[in-house]
DNA sequence: GTGCTGATTTACAACGTTGTACACATCGTT
DNA sequence: AACGATGTGTACAACGTTGTAAATCAGCAC
């Protein structure tokens, strides 16, 4: 059985308040009293029970952080990014997978275990600017991602349309003209797809070119064998293309890897962009060239913007838009060479 | 302030006690009086502390994962199969990432923050077999992988040795007799990369073909770029070698980029073979052919047995050893087609 | 009616912690 | 010598839940 402060305080001969304080650095504590305290924590080796902490402080020092699906390398990232930016606040991080579900996103903000929780960090996929009023719970929540736009939480995002557009921007300025784009789904205008279309279609618009429903290559889920099968359905289709924006790396990476079974050469024929900088676009055959979306920043953006929605709890401000800065990473897929 | 036991107590008109009745489906309770309660429970949208509730049973109905890093695709795939599993018994899941850092590992187990986890997953990196003494704690504890053998904790293993020797009897089979084997850890017995050396001595012992130490890459962890590094080293080496056994995927793919640089064709002039079947494995060009260690097999498995612990409580029995089934696939890399 | 049985409900005391309010020293001022 | 100010320590009551033991009730046999 593990010792509570009441075994500590009889050891060392005080009350368990003043065990308390000594464990919570309160300062007025003299230096005997205090190192006494100490010396019977040692030997009983006394770790509080956060549970009883938890209860009588209503916090519990976790956040829940809800992705789709950790299979997918940029939630791993991600995640990783947010237990390291957690871990430096003393907070740890329980992980939900939502599949990118409507229903299991909408059960997650209703979920019972969310109370162990002293907010949200959550990346909705499946949720629709029309459940914006769903998204009004009590827990402190920040959203990243794009579906929720102007709704009553903060939201940390990355700049899709800036970004797209600039991805777009560089397929153009190494003399691409014909750029097909996978990964848009169906009249989507508010999530990430809809908003990388958008700026896809800003950089040809600014650039003089025709937009070509021909290139436009949809799917639903973006994991690497949709890419796949677009890029087949484009290179079947005999329309004519010299670059590919894929609307993240899953996708330009199943799409590279037809194309060159297909005796595309890249990026000689065909010129290919991702979206995201995942760690194995270093490494894939070329490398790929991609948007690094600022995932660091994300994170770090997110949980100090949760830690500040915790902590001030009460009345908060107005929900705040945060977007982080974005780079284009020109590898080996667009004929650059950087690491 | 959100409602507690209490306020749907005042409500429907009974003890708080019943309420907390109904809410634990205890069975002695009236048609009549259980939706009452309901009805108030509704009304008032209550859902229960979980601090409290936690405090006063002594489970929290969470448990902790601790892995090396997510962003290493193996890990994240694993993080994804325990959360499913611990969500089909009801367990949310923390993750902690150690780094595969000894210090770190050995303060993750006297982190205070355990306490509020009923059990702990724990895949170690740093810890030797000398560490084992140290990993008797009073939490139910269950290791993946292989660092300590006989431990005073269950361990569910993926069968390396045998994996691995599989994995090199298969580069035996399709005729290479020069194998360079990469992800060997100078002097290591007992993990992962001892293991899987151990097997892939074996094969070749088995098959009458002398080790030789030139055809061995060792290096620190398990990353992409090493795997290129190793390779790399090795093909500058100029030793002659017709096949590769790489420790783990991310180290294939690594040297899959190499090889093919330097202009050496996969499969014909060389085979190459990795280690846990990662999904990006299945979209390299060319497709990577490996071992499925049973990761979700491993994952379920290792939920199972905690919470078999985590019940038991007491006094439990031996520690266990389990081991997961794995399976040979045979991709484009050795020249298979297998999806 | 009385006593018995079992179903239903309840009061009360924990679980281990921290906030509040107060008691007691100690100290420097006046 | 009396005073407040400050530093140090304590008792007690929460936090919201569940386990225990006992109270109440209904149905039934006598």
């Amino acid at each position: 059985m593990s010792s509570t402060l009441h075994d500590v305080a009889r050891l060392a001969g005080v009350s368990i308040k003043t065990v308390s304080n000594v464990m919570n650095d309160y300062e007025h504590v003299s230096a005997a009293t205090r190192s006494k305290v100490l010396a019977a924590v040692q030997e009983l080796d006394y770790r509080p029970n956060l549970s009883a902490r938890s209860l009588r402080s209503g916090r519990s020092g976790v956040i829940g952080l809800a992705v789709p699906e950790l299979s997918l390398a940029y939630f791993a990232q991600l995640a990783d990014e947010v237990i390291r930016a957690a871990a430096a606040v003393g907070l740890n991080v329980i992980i939900e997978q939502t599949g990118g579900n409507r229903e299991r996103e909408l059960q997650m903000l209703r979920n019972p275990r969310l109370r162990l929780t002293d907010g949200l960090l959550f990346s909705p996929l499946g949720l629709g600017i029309e459940d914006a009023p769903l998204v009004a719970i009590d827990t402190p929540l920040v959203l990243l991602g794009e579906r929720i736009f102007n709704g009553p939480a903060d939201h940390v995002a990355m700049q899709n349309v800036e970004a797209a557009k600039a991805a777009t921007e560089h397929l153009l300025s190494i003399g691409r003209r014909r750029i097909a784009v996978i990964g848009a789904h169906a009249g989507e205008v508010i999530g990430s797809a809809g908003l990388r279309l958008e700026g896809y279609r800003a950089a040809l618009a600014e650039a003089g070119v025709d937009f070509d429903e021909a290139l436009v290559g949809y799917m639903g889920a973006w994991h690497r064998v949709n890419g796949a099968q677009a890029m087949q359905r484009i290179l079947d289709s005999g329309v004519d293309f010299d670059a590919v924006f894929a609307m993240n790396d899953e996708l330009a990476l199943g799409a590279l890897r037809v194309l060159q079974h297909a005796g595309c050469a890249v990026p000689d024929d065909v010129a290919v962009i991702g979206f995201d900088d995942v760690d194995e676009g270093r490494y894939s055959i070329p490398s790929l060239s991609t948007v690094d979306p600022g995932r660091r920043e994300i994170a770090e953006t997110a949980v100090r913007t949760l830690v500040e929605r915790i902590e001030d709890k009460g009345r908060a401000g107005e929900p705040r838009e945060l977007r982080a800065a974005f780079r284009i990473r020109h590898r080996e897929s667009t004929g650059g060479s950087e690491d």
